[in-house]
DNA sequence: TTGAAAGCGATACCAC
DNA sequence: GTGGTATCGCTTTCAA
């Protein structure tokens, strides 16, 4: 109830606060001895009236003191965001074991709200940032570096110097959708698109664009960009189904999650389905993709990866230099397939 | 890039610490001004000094003078589930806007993660936490009550004094997913559950089975509890739903997300579809729910306001008194049903 | 309205 | 190995 301190223990181990703090931040030597310049048996009585007393450390003293926080921030758009919550518990995984504090937050693709946060995980003492900036987040993130703060850019990149980036290769992504469906032996491919101009999606684009002209397809690449807004999403969608039955359509790739939740929903409307009227390949994953079997296929991220890289690189952007020819890690997407036969779905690349 | 402490401001303006730190922590009255016992014109140059050098607060000094650190942890079982992601982006949001910081953390059903995270949470001196507790959690828990930190349950309940709880009614839930069924006309309703022992569903069998028991259908009452094993459950379901063809069967409840996969994919197997072999009635969200339309009928918990009450609950735990019979919040599961004719899908409750 | 000064609890630096 | 003590930056009496 009340709380003890560093120097309650000191007193009743008959001992200095330094020695009581040398031995409570000692780390275990490989040799389950503790590194410290400590007398074993002085750390041990040390070590036993901590615990008969009941003492924990005050971060906040510690942190003042030392200026250091053994905690990072990290900031996405939306935290209810499957792609991101997989990545912050990833995140929030390796930094617990290595004795870190993760804060979360989401900006709501919200730049006033983004600088907002940013103020506020300075004010933390966040030793770094690992942050998915929204669109015109640049100003907010620039503060950081100039504060001090090391800061990691995932998933989106945004133009500024300072900033480290772990982000996936979409132009391959792209490409290894198309290639995929070439290797079914579908040539008639087609994306769907927004207008929207987000580099995610248009790398994606370049690269199905790309894959289909070094086929020879040029001809037979069709682009669909559609309104972004729900409604007029939904019904284009519609819309280009039909046609591509005419069309003799005989594959899809669709980029998002969202414009393969309004495709499915245009099959169902149209009374098409999957195997035998056209192939996806979709991108993230949802229930729906995982309902056949074999799953239908489709490009996912490293999600883990990206949260390794991502903490790692910001731990050694925090404690020293990171030469600037590795402060961009590039990861590549994955393709899930497969899970016939009992077999549980496989990652490939192609 | 330098640290502006409250002393540069203060020397800067030529006034005292003391009024600085006035000035700095001084909430808008509504009239627009200040309201502390500050000359209005000294609190502008205050302002305005501060922010031409650049101040922060340094968080880790105020909290350790004041011993408040305006911060909670949020501790989930699993931050990238769907369902935890949505309360903890919804606490993170509301905890915002009242100038709080949130940490999140997951403890993976681990009752020794859950223990050491709550350490590291009291560590931070955050002033209350909000925490889904695995099973065997009920230790740790206790030890945050015990060295004075308010602690709120959510979503699932274990033994203890002190705790706050924002619980869902799951008898309810069940009895409404039942009735709901009967409005439909079905009587012959059976429920797919496990063998699994934990409250939220064996509250949920309850209401189905007193929901038939009370509408006279207790001999069409047919609970099956299946193994929690992934793929000893997916045959199991299949069983069931074989012999559900053959004795007439006409509805189903499916008590998770997970079985309602299961049960879909059991649908798959054995060539039977939706609206023509079997009504469901899930819980849960999945994009297949909202796949056709009408949409799959299906029970959600209110996210939103377990977020909020929870965050309210606590922080009326931190200051001041709760009376003991206000420890307690239990909230409704809603239907959510519809979506046909270019209408959303709304919620209902039966 | 304003200011001086006493800590909050830990770490870091220096002596021994 | 061990101990004394000056901070870290802020809030908070208490006086003026």
């Amino acid at each position: 109830m009340k709380k003890v301190t560093i120097r309650d223990v000191a007193r009743e181990a008959g001992v200095s606060v330094t020695l009581v703090s040398f031995v409570m931040n000692a780390k275990m030597g490989k040799d389950g001895r503790l590194d410290c310049p400590v007398n074993p048996n002085t750390a041990a009585r040390v070590l036993e009236v901590a615990k008969r007393l009941g003492y924990r450390r005050n971060n906040a003293a510690a942190s003042l003191r030392s200026g250091k926080s053994h905690s990072v921030a990290v900031i996405v758009s939306d935290l209810a965001n499957p792609f991101f919550a997989e990545i912050c518990r990833n995140i929030e995984n390796i930094a617990y074991k290595d004795g870190y504090t993760v804060i979360f937050a989401s900006s709501e693709e919200n730049p006033e709200k983004l600088a907002h946060l940013v103020e506020t995980m300075v004010g933390y003492n966040v030793e770094g940032l690992i942050v998915a900036p929204c669109l015109g987040g640049e100003k907010a993130l620039e503060r950081a570096t100039n504060i001090g703060i090391p800061t990691v850019l995932i998933d989106r990149d945004v133009p500024g110097d300072g900033f480290g980036r772990v982000l996936v290769d979409n132009v391959d992504a792209g490409v290894m959708a198309t290639k995929y469906l070439f290797h079914q032996g579908f040539g008639k491919i087609e994306m769907l698109s927004y207008k929207l101009g987000v580099t995610s999606l248009t790398d994606r684009e370049f690269g199905y664009t790309k894959a289909m002209e070094d086929a020879g397809l040029k001809n037979e690449t069709r682009l669909h960009r559609i309104d972004y807004d729900a409604d007029a999403a939904k019904r284009g969608v519609i819309e280009v189904f039909r046609d591509a039955v005419k069309r003799g359509t005989e594959a899809f790739i669709l980029p998002t999650k969202k414009l393969a939740m309004y495709s499915f929903n245009a099959l169902n409307v149209l009374g098409l389905n999957l195997p035998n009227d056209f192939s996806f390949v979709c991108f993230d994953e949802s229930d729906i993709y995982d309902l056949k079997k074999p799953v239908i296929p489709h490009v996912v991220q490293p999600l883990a990866e990206i949260a390794e890289k991502s903490f790692n690189l910001l731990q050694r952007m925090v404690n020293g230099e990171v030469p600037e020819d590795e402060k961009t890690v590039t990861l590549k997407a994955k393709l899930v397939l497969g899970g016939r036969f009992g077999v549980q779905p496989t990652e490939a690349t192609f």
